[in-house]
DNA sequence: GATTAAACGGAGGAAATTCCTCCGCATGGC
DNA sequence: GCCATGCGGAGGAATTTCCTCCGTTTAATC
């Protein structure tokens, strides 16, 4: 069954809409909140996702979507490794892309994470960060310590920065995060980290749903 | 006037389940949920705090005090700066101290800033981590292109972590993301940061409230 | 450009959540 | 032992959030 044109248009916009709204408040939202700002009326949103779990499912694989698209881009335009990796997260961070995951039912938590355009996506995602790692890792410049999933903990610790930064340092405050993080992650003799190098399967790289 | 010893044990039990709930679930918790969590009755929630503002400042300056504390204590205990600003990074990571602020109606925000508790508290919080930055650069063991504020920005970006960590990790994580966060900012050659060292008084280094 | 199935918006009542007062009982301080 | 101060929590008010329903609009097709 194909949705009509004004449908898809406005499916999407409401996905972006619950992205954006948990990303800058935290939470779940309320569905009101969402419809307008999609500029959607409310009934188109529940005409959409009659169900909670469906709109929460599809935030999720929007956002996850967006994160494979940058790492691709990276992967795909930088010359090496650990530029693709670099240019990846410092993306992440600009634009607050990664885990969303975060006081969800814990039940409905892994329903979302067994629908299989959810898995698919993540799958994508895993992938090409194990990349990243383990070719900035075989050229020596990233430190052996660390796994894909410490670099999704990273980036998703940054998802939900404060909001209440100065407006004339909101602009620098995530290149200057991101650069120190960057500098944690070279190979170069520092502290060694305690435990084990966190896989990428061990957790949730990125894109789990509220 | 000075309270009986049972209203103020309850005072200060309310101020920490405040403190622990913003940190857990994000966003303000209702009323009644601090006062269960405290184990004291709504009743006593609203006889000691009449209005929300007075509670948010009173989660506020207990929470500064917490993280002064643990300044305090590594600054005293600790042989030289890099150690105790280390040590303090650590503990922060570990019990998501910091900066709590995060959706709060901005003009509400300012007010909290204003109050003379909350001000006086926040000043001893920017001097510590101001002299242990200061002291760590002139030991040549840190970065010099980094100030106090981008440290209290580094910490209150953990003190949101997601919660969904699978249990057996959630041990290892903090602990993890403190030491990358430490060696980013170790004095070696990397990448320069965008932008200027963010200073103690630019910004808001922790215990801002909800 | 006429037809029509699909989609839209948003008013408004139901349901759930959150707020906050009030008062009979408990207890710390003297 | 006295009593001012403090306590708990029931329950009604206020607010928020949910979600259905239907008259109107629009994309697709011929």
């Amino acid at each position: 069954m194909v949705l009509r044109a004004d449908a898809r248009r406005n499916r999407d916009l409401l996905l972006e809409a619950g992205r954006a709204l948990i990303v800058e408040r935290g939470g779940m939202p309320p569905l009101e909140d969402i419809a307008e700002r999609a500029g959607v009326g409310i009934g188109t949103l529940y005409r959409r996702f009659p169900e909670r779990e469906q709109l929460m499912i599809g935030i999720s694989a929007h956002t996850l979507r967006q994160v494979v698209a940058a790492a691709q881009a990276a992967w795909d335009e930088e010359p090496d490794a650990w530029s693709a990796l670099s240019r990846f997260v410092r993306r992440c961070v600009e634009l607050r892309m990664g885990v969303l995951s975060s006081t969800v039912d814990p039940e409905l938590h892994t329903r979302i994470r067994r629908d299989p355009e959810v898995s698919e996506v993540r799958g994508q995602m895993v992938d090409l960060l194990a990349r990243m790692v383990e070719g900035a890792q075989a050229d020596g410049v990233m430190r052996e310590d660390v796994g894909p999933g410490d670099i999704g903990m990273l980036i998703s610790v940054h998802v939900h920065q404060a909001a209440d930064i100065p407006a004339e340092l909101a602009g620098a405050v995530p290149g200057r995060l991101a650069g120190l993080m960057l500098d944690g992650l070279r190979a170069r003799p520092g502290t060694p980290l305690p435990g084990a190098a966190i896989s990428g399967t061990d957790t949730e790289p990125a894109g789990g749903a509220h």
